[in-house]
DNA sequence: AATCTATTGTCTCAATTTGTGACAATATTA
DNA sequence: TAATATTGTCACAAATTGAGACAATAGATT
């Protein structure tokens, strides 16, 4: 979430911690399963509050670096698919009382002692698309869990978290056949079906199997490989990976 | 453009001017004369800089509702069609050298001198459009111009501010056919051609006429009026106007 | 008043793209 | 060997778009 991970409990200004002041990032990471769209989702349990996995900008980091660093830091992965989605900066998800009760929970701060957490927060949101099996999520400072969840099912989010996922999804779907969005989700090989099923997450509805595979084949960025045996009792479906 | 404004020459941090530190926005703000689509530009004469008119948020106001209120300095008018496109956090765009020249050139700042606008700040871009003919555009406090320039001749703007325009302009192509763009830049009533010169000022590209028709029309979104008698030797044109 | 010119509104037909179903080609099971 | 589920591809209909033709017409020219 935006008012996220703290670099020392003893650091009261933004400027002692070394960070932009008002200024955070949250980011919805997408990741397919094989059948269903997820994203990551942080948890307090103490406080049984949910939230987006985000952090700040350090002083002398670009703003897409330090979300870069989040996402390593929550996945381990470097060179993640990103894409900046809305900013969102709008009185109502300023509720300091829900950072404080996080910060009280975790010990990270004492009742009625200032900090920059507690000030005002814009936020950029960002999401990211990841392949689903190579990640083990970590949680974050304030967090005590990082997991999946599948879009359809998420938990009640703080702030104005919902939203974001919904903006975040908004903007995937109008990106769906701009920028190889599969290219990101699924691994290395796939079928046509895995393909048509990431796109059938993504989209929210069923798509005609013969004119999806006739448009994708058609925009000519698929390289075709063996046959994928499953032990399935019919035909085996090609292999594909993406071209370059 | 982003480092713009300032309430008080005499106040030196964000906080005693009600601001919040490092967040700004700058407006990319869309007119069309009939003909060829245009931006407003904000001048510093003694600078010879030129930038895209922006401002801060007050710790009290909403991010939409900081750059409404700069439109509505700059313009006057109310209720303008607004869309953010994208938030700048890049390290290069932080120059404080660029804002302190213009800065010292108006006597709002003493050489050697500190001031918030002279820290990092991360941007938040938004278009606007608007109706050409209703505006007489106003400059801000540092500024001394404020200017429609065609977005194919533009000054050299400062800092990444180029790069917003185009980012800016290629949000707006992309949402040319989701979000009625002719209704915010054209008069009430329009010809068919009017609307087309929209299009292609935005796409820049010509695009054919008698398709055009038949697709604007089968929207079914315009209202027929009236013909337009404009006194030239041919066929009048038919007047309309968007439904609702 | 008749003719000419530029532009508009609409139509037609070809070209392209998409929707829909059919069908043969398999891997495995029964 | 037959049955079953799925895949790859084709064929044809339906819808959309490209491209041009043409009549209508407001004013200018003669």
């Amino acid at each position: 979430m935006s008012e996220n991970p703290i670099p020392s409990k003893y650091a009261k200004t933004a400027k002692e911690s070394g960070f932009l002041a008002h200024i955070a990032y949250d980011s919805v990471i997408f990741g397919f399963d094989g059948t269903t769209l997820k994203i990551l989702i942080s948890g307090y349990s103490n406080t049984k509050l949910f939230a987006l996995p985000g952090g700040f900008v350090k002083e002398n980091e670009s703003l897409d670096d330090a979300v870069r660093r989040g996402l390593f830091d929550r996945t381990g992965l470097e060179n993640i698919y990103l894409e900046q989605f809305h900013t969102f900066g709008s009185l109502e998800r300023y509720i300091p009382a829900t950072i404080e009760k996080i910060m009280l929970s975790n010990g990270h701060l004492k009742a009625g002692e200032n900090h920059w957490l507690l000030e005002r927060f814009i936020s950029v949101g960002y999401y990211a698309l990841i392949n689903f099996n190579e990640v083990k999520p970590k949680p974050d400072e304030l967090s005590d869990s990082c997991e999946w969840y599948p879009i359809n099912e998420l938990p009640p989010l703080m702030l104005d978290h919902h939203e974001m996922v919904q903006k975040a999804l908004e903007t995937l779907r109008g990106n769906i056949n701009k920028k190889l969005v599969g290219a990101n989700l699924l691994p290395e090989k796939f079928t046509m079906k895995q393909y048509q099923q990431v796109y059938e997450a993504i989209l929210g509805e069923n798509i005609r199997r013969t004119t999806f595979q006739r448009q994708i084949l058609g925009l000519e960025i698929l390289k075709r490989h063996e046959k994928q045996f499953l032990g399935k009792s019919h035909k085996a479906p090609f292999l594909y990976s993406f071209i370059k």
